[in-house]
DNA sequence: ATAACTTATAGTATATTTGACTACAATACT
DNA sequence: AGTATTGTAGTCAAATATACTATAAGTTAT
């Protein structure tokens, strides 16, 4: 691929090997009953028509990259108003078969049920999946996906993002199932409990579930601030 | 700036307002007397001739970005065989005056005396400058430079970058008084060494010190590919 | 109403890790 | 040989984590 592109010593256009393309990627995930989730969509045109891949596009020449990644998301699937992390850029030469194309990936934790997922612009079709039946993607999307797993769980580990996953008012155990599901572990009920109390994280809403076909447990929420006055106090998150 | 670029649907070239040229630009950081600096070059031609930024320059067309992040510095700066990480890509519209430039950030954090700097290529002057003399830089080099900062002075508490400060090989005590420095704080030899030796991230080099004054202590190597392996499994680095 | 079932929560006992400290081994210099 | 310096091994008690048991509080089926 010769592209032009300005030179930066003599400023004018030149024609050189050193132009790339540049699209980016969104890894959305999401949680719902117990589950981790991904959303991604089929391509409707193109080479990759009938393929499932994650949400991306191109950017476009006066939108900076943050906002691209909104707008890409928004096209494929609807979503928006959503804080999109930048993960990494991607930038094996082989990556794309039709020629170089760099990808900055880009990646946000969200509530399903706050979130209505729609198809739209050149996806034919938008859906969460669970983790463990995301088959072939396109491209290394596969690879970026993996990536950004394990940047979540370590993410999840050091600070309490994990709560942007669940409803505002959680029991203990939901808490916990998002963690062994997230980090695809198994937790002991009893010592989950008493770790995350002896935090002091977590609001006690003096409020008990309803409608549930068993005890009701507890309903807790996260509170940022009190997070924050930790945090200042140099408290070091660790589940 | 119109570019032709492969058109996704298509798979021809086409003539659109998508496309982005993609630059590197390294942020070394260099740890010399107590103080932390920076590495800058002086351009030596082209618009920006005779002012100073920070390495950087164009990803070709067949590298990956960690080998051309590789490259540019070591053109402009004389350093290799640096472990450069990725921080982020900038991409505000406007953040380079001649046009839509993407860049992607990488860093490092290294002792001075273990490398030698040499202007090279483009780069008129290469010189390191404590980090309360850094004046305007180019572009948004300024705004990249306290990005870096930021993410190192987080980083350092988290991951065990602040072995590049040491000599390749390194006794147990020398990296225990680095981190008494840097965390300043005491620490106890043999409990120091009973941790960090069962985090399994060192190379046992099987080798001494020589011509010292004392009883000669068993040197070890940091080892980046352990390290990976073992952030993959979920590792927690925390001294 | 009561037994069976599910989930929440309390408690306990054992293993593992941590922190403070002691002892001693190896080397070089005087 | 004696002394100084640093490396390395080990001990012991306290703190913490882990595995497990027991029981309480609801729901549902009979």
């Amino acid at each position: 691929m010769v592209k032009k592109f300005i030179d930066e010593e003599s400023g004018k256009i030149v024609e050189k090997k050193v132009m790339n393309a540049i699209t980016i990627d969104c890894v959305i995930f999401g949680f719902d009953q117990g589950k981790l989730e991904v959303l991604l969509v089929e391509h409707g045109t193109g080479i990759s028509k009938g393929k499932w891949g994650l949400p991306g596009g191109w950017i476009k020449e006066d939108e900076s990259i943050d906002r691209a990644a909104n707008r890409v998301l928004r096209e494929l699937t609807g979503i928006e108003d959503l804080y999109l992390e930048q993960l990494k850029a991607f930038g094996d030469p082989n990556r794309f078969p039709l020629g170089r194309v760099i990808t900055i990936g880009y990646y946000a934790l969200i509530k399903k049920a706050d979130y209505d997922v729609k198809a739209g612009f050149t996806a034919s079709d938008a859906k969460w999946y669970r983790m463990d039946q995301v088959n072939d993607l396109i491209y290394d999307h596969n690879e970026i996906l993996s990536y950004s797993l394990k940047h979540l769980r370590n993410r999840v580990r050091q600070a309490p993002i994990g709560f942007n996953l669940l409803p505002e008012k959680f029991t203990l155990l939901q808490l916990m199932q998002l963690y062994q599901e997230v980090l695809n572990i198994e937790l002991d009920k009893p010592n989950f409990r008493r770790k995350i109390l002896k935090m002091k994280l977590l609001v006690d809403l003096k409020e008990k579930e309803k409608n549930v076909s068993h005890r009701a447990a507890k309903l807790y929420k996260f509170d940022p601030e009190i997070y924050k006055q930790l945090t200042d106090k140099g408290f070091n998150f660790e589940i």
